[in-house]
DNA sequence: CGATCACATGTTTACGTGAACATACAGAAG
DNA sequence: CTTCTGTATGTTCACGTAAACATGTGATCG
């Protein structure tokens, strides 16, 4: 900088105006300085600049690896939400769920250069236990609702409720539900909505099975269901599950839609293309992605440590994996 | 710091000292000096750190978005490979792949506080001009290895003759290829390889149709096959794709693999679960993310600029999508 | 025509840390 | 007893920047 000023003919601090887009710089001077700024290849030192600042425009996140689809389609869309907002993203991925690792990585990313903190797909960590330093911003991307910290998520609830309506109208005397991972807020919203669904419409309640969200998981899963008589429609908890259950069930001889329906949840992009393609509940992952950065640079800009929880609405999409039962 | 020297009792060097872990400090002082770290909830300033260290324990990471399956391994693994060295991970997504933006995700990443960039899947831009700023450590992944940097990346041409030759094995007469986009190194290679390997066998060499990895191009690829006839087996290149040609297939008649044999690349976690589960090619998404961390970490720590480049073998792994072709 | 003001620019300083150097002190060697 | 050596600790300083304050200059207004 000093090198910059120099060959300007200024003073450092007037680099600094420049550098940093100050209205009171001359026209003239400012062509000048950035002219110097070129030709030495200068730029800005992060460090330094956070040392007086204080922040570093930069959001650290946390979550438990890429493999699931739904995870990952978060953290891209945070990403690019980040990116726009002008803030980078610096990502840690936690192999196991524990209490303690999400806490190790916390330290790591505040000792890391980070404003704020968004923690993607939390676990059902116990949650008074779960006090995470004070003083970070954090937004939870899913999660609950009665936790300290904002909150934004999918409508999971009302997800549920229109895949299970949507097979009860189709004529389905009742639906089998495989559920995500038992200690994941979303998975366990997603039972919940469920079964209140069933009982409202005076359904029986079938036992749930529980996978991880693996397509593995909800191969198992539809073995154990293809044994069962009187199965006639599932909803698994997630799209890569569905897949899981849909492979099991044509191994067994279980034709889709005509003897079995399938529904899941997610609408990856890949969905539309399975055999058959599937029924599945749409999540917006851009905007809540949007919404978790205006949340947290909100928190960032006021220091303002109002909790908050932000739904957002998720849409059914019919395809061809979900039909009427057989005639018995 | 001075809170902590003070209350301990001894200069802001000893903290520091205990902060970094050094030898020569007695283990009375230590302790005295880490519970009054605990006790002010002292946490290192990592700006103030980097300014006087000049480096910070971060990778840069630049992909083109976590929406390709591929991607989204590789981001991961190479995450996490960075973190067992203990480096943090910045990520950037670009969304249109010119120069123009590889530049500006560098510009920020670089200002950002990195100790070195990773540049996951490169597009093919004009190389020469592809001139990075100086004196910052990068590793491509998937790449071309004529570039300056270092490269690390799944042996591609291994991996498309391998598929190639078990149709031709099979008995097909030859095999049709749905290449990624043309752009792409690592497509490149494969539609290469498989080129190579067809006229190796003395097989014609039918056209190319291209897609852009996702499921819906490849749908849209296996459209056009399908109304062709004689085509019997189709290696797609990757399993997105490949999905997308099964479901064209599937609706137009074809019962795979009786009819016609498909194959993809990558082998995702789903891809055995598909229907029929899909004969592929799988990359060690681990390995090469290892390799690419090593090699950032040589870099920058020997500040050596020597370029290499390492290959990964990947393997073939044979499910039901492929079979002897139909009897004529 | 002097006071006031707006604006461009310069000077000084603090941010929190670790490197380099300085000091103090204990024990060993002669 | 003196000198030397090694170890624990303290002092000073620089890292590159932006904030706060100071200065200078020309224009505006009563």
């Amino acid at each position: 900088m000093a090198d910059v000023a120099a060959l300007a003919g200024v003073s450092s601090q007037t680099v600094s105006r420049v550098a940093n887009n100050r209205s009171n710089v001359e026209e003239e001077t400012r062509r000048r300085v950035l002219s110097a700024m070129r030709m030495l290849g200068y730029r800005p030192n992060t460090a330094a600049r956070a040392l007086v600042t204080g922040h570093f425009r930069a959001l650290g996140l946390i979550s438990f690896g890429l493999s699931s689809f739904g995870n990952a389609r978060t953290v891209d869309a945070v990403t690019r939400a980040a990116q726009r907002a002008g803030y980078t993203v610096n990502m840690i991925a936690i192999e196991s769920q524990t209490e303690r690792a999400v806490h190790e990585a916390f330290d790591r990313l505040t000792m890391q250069a980070v404003d704020g903190i968004v923690l993607v797909e939390a676990q059902i960590l116990d949650t008074p236990a779960l006090r995470l330093p004070a003083g970070v911003p954090v937004v939870m991307a899913d999660g609950d609702a009665s936790h300290r910290h904002p909150m934004v998520d999918t409508d999971q609830a009302r997800g549920a409720r229109l895949v299970t309506r949507h097979l009860l109208d189709l004529g389905h005397e009742t639906v089998w539900h495989v559920a995500g991972p038992e200690d994941s807020y979303a998975a366990r919203r997603r039972t919940e909505s469920w079964h209140a669904t069933l009982k409202e419409a005076g359904a029986s309640v079938p036992g749930v099975l529980f996978g991880d969200w693996s397509a593995a998981s909800g191969y198992e899963a539809g073995r154990a269901l293809a044994r069962r008589p009187g199965v006639t429609a599932v909803f698994a908890a997630n799209d890569q599950m569905a897949l899981g259950v849909m492979r099991a069930m044509a191994e067994a001889g279980c034709r889709i839609p005509q003897d079995v329906s399938v529904a899941g949840f997610d609408d990856l992009d890949e969905s539309a293309y399975l055999t058959p393609p599937l029924t599945t509940v749409r999540q917006n992952f851009d905007v809540v992605a949007e919404r978790i950065v205006s949340l947290m640079i909100d928190q960032i800009e006021s220091r303002g440590e109002r909790s908050a929880a932000a739904y957002v609405v998720p849409e059914l999409i019919v395809r061809q994996s979900t039909a009427a039962p057989p005639p018995r």
